[in-house]
RNA sequence: GCCCUCGUAGCUCAAUGGACAGAGCAGUGCUCUUCUAAGGCAUUGAUGUAGGUUCGAUUCCUACCGAGGGCACCA
């Protein structure tokens, strides 16, 4: 990476001069003052302006890059061709391949019912991440966990429903549900097995949806009933944490010794009925991802259920569980009340389906309406806006973009090559270098989305990617240009990398609109 | 009452403690015999309030105001 390469660069630069200077180089893209800006001479003490020039004087010999010194003493640097010709190189390289094992589970909504809007933030920001860590080279896995265990209170909820007790979760669509599966649910003894069944089915026309409908893969469709209570992993774990004295009785029922361990009060693991607990369960799951030795553990969970992520982080020290957990909190999509919205509210109990939502808007634009926000937003959801920004949405700004560079491919005659910008004609042409700078982010805006699960950033840039495409398309004539060769390469090069950025996000790239 | 998020332009959102706070939409004024005008150019416009830390704060800390969420033997 270009990036790193002028890091290095700076740092040693930094230690002949500032030997007794330990702290980390900053560096960032950034257009307006030159290709990558650092702030290091600012950071080092003393004077900042001095210690630039200084650093500029150590610098200046670089082949990469030609730096200069501007305002209260930042280092600016502008690639040269032999630097961009470096970038484009990283570009082609295969990425790098790490050992780690990385678990991301996303969505799992309850099999009570179908998915809604808030559950569109979760799966298509999940799928991305899953996306951007293999991509920089990790083994990555998606789990959906299904909370059907027999014993829970929304499956007996929902037994009771299908045995005509009650009226939980009950919608048109579910008791054309409960109609079909009448004679099982008879012949089931109680609640618990008839909201099993009943959920087998909503979870199946789930699954179904997600991935045709949203076109999202899981490695892995965790069962609760399955996994965890059929194979006693529950008694298991109950025995676990009574062995390492973490669990007292009261009031009939067993509770985990958490304020020991800076929570605000002790929690319920096992009712007074003697059925297990949410927090057991949880505990339980937990326990057993762990056992399959993934390194990490990302899980993106509603705001709704923050206040468990504490217990969740205790849980996993009392048992000692190996590796790295991580909770994400997706903040909650909240409706904002509108005409649409009164008339949707009627027909189905004030929930929007994230189902309705991608018929009326189409699968991409609805993606990228969720994907520009980061997780932390709180999204006021307004369907009439939504349609309104569906159809100005940037999405298909990027998208024109791409069926552009396919039109330029296709009407081209030459048959591109591999692009260099050493011994290239066309670098020197203002907006083909912009363009080239750009295209050299690409593997650092992976690196950076790794590392901090900032998903949004990639919509950032396939936006400005396409952006300086279209000042391209605008300035720049490809076709019957003398050097048409090259351009169709860098045509070829910047339609790639652009596909490759939507296709992180779930999006695809048109060959035309 | 306690805890967690979040308050940025008219609207929807950006901004590793750094330079002049950026986009899109809306508004205003230009621009189509063009490799796709779903385009391009210009322009108006914002950090909830009060302090603090810092050479420098949208970002960190404190208080207040406002919005959402959580404080179950629900999940």
């Amino acid at each position: 990476m270009i990036r790193d390469l002028i890091k290095k660069e700076i740092e040693k630069a930094v230690n002949k001069i500032y030997p007794e200077q330990g702290r980390g180089i900053d560096i960032y893209a950034d257009g307006k003052f030159g290709d990558y800006s650092s702030n290091i001479a600012l950071a080092i003490g003393g004077n900042p302006r001095e210690n630039a020039e200084k650093l500029k004087e150590k610098l200046s010999g670089s082949k990469l890059f030609s730096v200069s010194v501007a305002g209260l003493g930042f280092l600016n640097f502008t690639l040269s061709e032999e630097g961009m010709a470096e970038g484009l190189k990283n570009l082609n390289a295969k990425p790098k391949k790490y050992k780690e094992k990385v678990q991301v589970e996303f969505i799992s909504a309850n099999p009570t019912g179908e998915l809604h809007i808030g559950h569109g933030r979760s799966a298509f920001y999940g799928n991305a991440l899953a996306n951007v860590l293999t991509a920089a080279g990790y083994k990555v896995e998606r789990e959906y966990f299904i909370n059907d265990s027999k014993e829970s209170t929304q499956i007996k909820e929902l037994g009771k429903t299908a045995l005509g007790k009650g009226q939980t979760y009950l919608t048109d669509n579910l008791k054309s549900k409960i109609s079909k599966l009448k004679d099982k649910i008879k012949k089931s003894k109680n609640e618990g097995k008839a909201g099993y069944l009943l959920a087998k089915e909503i979870q199946k026309d789930n699954q179904k949806f997600i991935e045709k409908g949203l076109r999202i893969k899981f490695d892995k469709w965790f069962s609760e009933e399955k996994e965890l209570r059929a194979k006693k992993v529950f008694e298991k774990t109950l025995e676990l944490l009574k062995k390492k004295k973490l669990a007292y009785e009261k009031e009939g029922a067993l509770w985990l010794k958490t304020s020991q361990f800076g929570d605000d009060e002790d929690k319920v693991i096992l009712r007074s009925d003697g059925s297990v607990s949410y927090f057991l369960s949880d505990i339980a799951y937990h326990a057993d991802k762990f056992k399959r030795k993934y390194n990490k553990v990302i899980d993106i969970w509603g705001a709704d259920h923050h206040g468990h992520v504490k217990r969740m982080m205790i849980a996993k020290e009392m048992l000692k569980l190996k590796g790295d957990l991580e909770i994400l909190i997706s903040q909650l999509v909240t409706l904002k009340k509108g005409e649409e919205l009164q008339k949707l509210s009627k027909r189905k109990g004030n929930v929007i389906l994230l189902k309705d939502l991608v018929d009326d808007l189409g699968l991409d634009a609805v993606r990228w309406f969720y994907l520009q926000k980061t997780l932390s937003t709180h999204m006021e959801f307004d369907l009439d806006l939504a349609k309104e920004q569906s159809a100005k949405n940037p999405v298909y700004y990027t998208q024109y973009a791409c069926a552009r560079m396919s039109s330029i491919l296709k009407k081209s005659s030459v048959s591109s090559r591999q692009l260099s910008a050493k011994k290239s004609e066309i670098i020197k042409i203002k907006p083909v270098r912009n363009l080239v700078v750009k295209l050299i982010q690409f593997p650092e805006v992976i690196e950076d989305t790794a590392k901090d699960y900032q998903v949004h950033r990639l919509t950032t840039y396939a936006y400005e990617l396409a952006n300086e495409f279209s000042q391209f398309y605008r300035d720049v004539k490809v076709i019957g240009s003398e050097n048409e060769k090259e351009l169709v390469a860098l045509v070829a090069l910047t339609r790639n990398i652009l596909a490759k950025t939507l296709k992180l996000l779930g999006i695809s790239a048109p060959e035309k609109m």
